[in-house]
DNA sequence: TCTGGGGTCCTAGGACCC
DNA sequence: TCTGGGGTCCTAGGACCC
């Protein structure tokens, strides 16, 4: 049997990291980054994890502790963070010939049949990356991707391994006190409903789901349960997707800047949400034939009661061309809207994505094609002036009075990727 | 007053087919 | 009185991840 070594490779408190390496007077200060909107905190330097904020927490609930303790509050700045992560990752491609992009800040390594010392070359990127892009990461190394994951745990915690973990260097003993100080919601994919029902049939650590029944669990958990359970105990079967597979649908969507209830406010919000999508569909060099519409009022508001509106609309030959996108957004805006409620998120979802591919539409005329020529010659100069000019032309429907843009109170610059917000020294 | 955004997969149930 | 078996596709909701 093939025996596979996973290493994980994760960045420590990514975004926070990415602030520090272009403000280095944030080193050892109590830092936090906000979800767009200025919502939660969703990333954390570990002297504010030491104060007790705690991962995707409402700012509003910690602005207290964060202005007794001088908390820095950083907005998230989404365009830094990308480039960041890229430089990041192009590094670690370089040290393994299969490497998956798990998420922004974590990539998967797979070493089978390579005959290297695994820490060392570990260290060496972990060293690498903080070098040349001054983000720290730790990785974890492991024979499945679970344990991958549990081993970088463990490579964060303790400070003693100092960033490079092989859960496959401890002696089985020690592999079961491990388990058995481990809760098994901080297991990868046992998530906190499935935590619930473990936890009433008595399993609550890594070692009482590691001795129970395959069976039990998979009656419990279905496959994916059946998948974890098989991985901790060092089988294999979760593979490393080194090409991405391609995307099943787009999406995108905001939580408005204040609550919107005119019909020309949500327009504008849906409309320019589209223009967002079209950019990412473009870049996949993908087209959508199912575009969905929706917005919703503030579930957490108790006195006022939650109105979802939706609308999902096919289209018959699949496209990406704005000109017949957001027209399209706006009619629906207009077809699902109710008066006199006050908006809380809303956005736009492209879904059956096709790629490099277009199915003619059996019912089309010549003189239809001939319009669906015009139309699209008329999106590539529109696009060709908006990529120079900065997204000057736009559609009636994304004009207004921008209310709808999310708040941003604490933005960094984007110091790598524009010209003028370039780091003054 | 103030609660993110973007994904995937699985499952159950309904509609429909032969 | 007695009412099959096997399959697909779609959708909504739930669960998970970062």
């Amino acid at each position: 049997m093939a025996k596979y070594r996973f290493a994980l490779v994760d960045c420590n408190n990514f975004y926070v990291s990415c602030e520090r390496v272009f403000e280095p007077k944030l080193e050892r200060k109590a830092i936090v980054v906000l979800s767009n909107n200025d919502g939660c905190v969703i990333a954390r330097s570990n002297e504010a994890k030491i104060l007790g904020i705690k991962m995707g927490v409402p700012y509003f609930k910690v602005k207290e502790i964060i202005k007794r303790h001088s908390v820095v509050v950083k907005s998230s700045n989404y365009p830094l963070y990308g480039d960041m992560s890229s430089r990041v990752m192009n590094i670690i491609s370089k040290y393994s010939p299969s490497q998956e992009i798990y998420s922004i800040d974590e990539s998967f390594l797979e070493f089978s049949g390579m005959n290297i010392d695994l820490v060392s070359h570990m260290y060496k990127l972990k060293k690498q990356i903080k070098d040349w892009t001054g983000i720290p990461v730790c990785v974890g190394i492991g024979g499945t991707k679970v344990l991958a994951k549990l081993a970088n745990r463990i490579a964060k915690k303790y400070s003693t391994f100092d960033g490079v973990f092989d859960i496959d260097s401890i002696s089985n003993d020690r592999y079961i006190s491990l388990l058995s100080s481990l809760d098994i919601v901080d297991i990868w994919g046992i998530g906190r409903q499935s935590a619930k029902k473990l936890k009433n049939i008595n399993i609550h650590s890594g070692y009482d789901l590691y001795k129970s029944d395959i069976s039990v669990i998979e009656s419990l958990l279905g496959v994916n349960g059946k998948r974890i359970y098989q991985e901790l105990k060092g089988h294999s079967c979760i593979g490393i997707e080194s090409i991405p597979p391609t995307r099943k649908q787009i999406v995108s969507s905001r939580s408005f800047g204040s609550d919107l209830s005119a019909l020309a406010e949500l327009k504008q919000a849906l409309t320019s949400l589209t223009r967002v999508a079209i950019k990412k569909l473009k870049s996949n060099s993908l087209a959508t034939t199912s575009v969905s519409v929706f917005v919703y009022t503030n579930p957490h508001k108790k006195n006022t009661p939650f109105i979802h509106l939706y609308r999902n609309v096919g289209i018959s030959i699949a496209t990406d061309d704005e000109s017949l996108l957001i027209p399209m957004v706006a009619k629906i805006v207009d077809a699902i809207y109710k008066p006199k409620h006050n908006f809380y998120k809303g956005g736009v979802v492209f879904g059956s994505l096709v790629k490099d591919y277009r199915q003619q539409d059996l019912y089309s005329t010549d003189k239809s094609h001939q319009s669906k020529a015009n139309s699209q010659t008329k999106s590539e100069l529109l696009q060709s002036i908006n990529s120079r000019f900065n997204d000057s032309v736009k559609y009636a429907s994304e004009l207004g009075n921008d209310r709808w843009l999310p708040r941003a109170e604490f933005k960094s610059n984007r110091y790598t990727t524009e010209w003028s917000e370039l780091l003054n020294i």
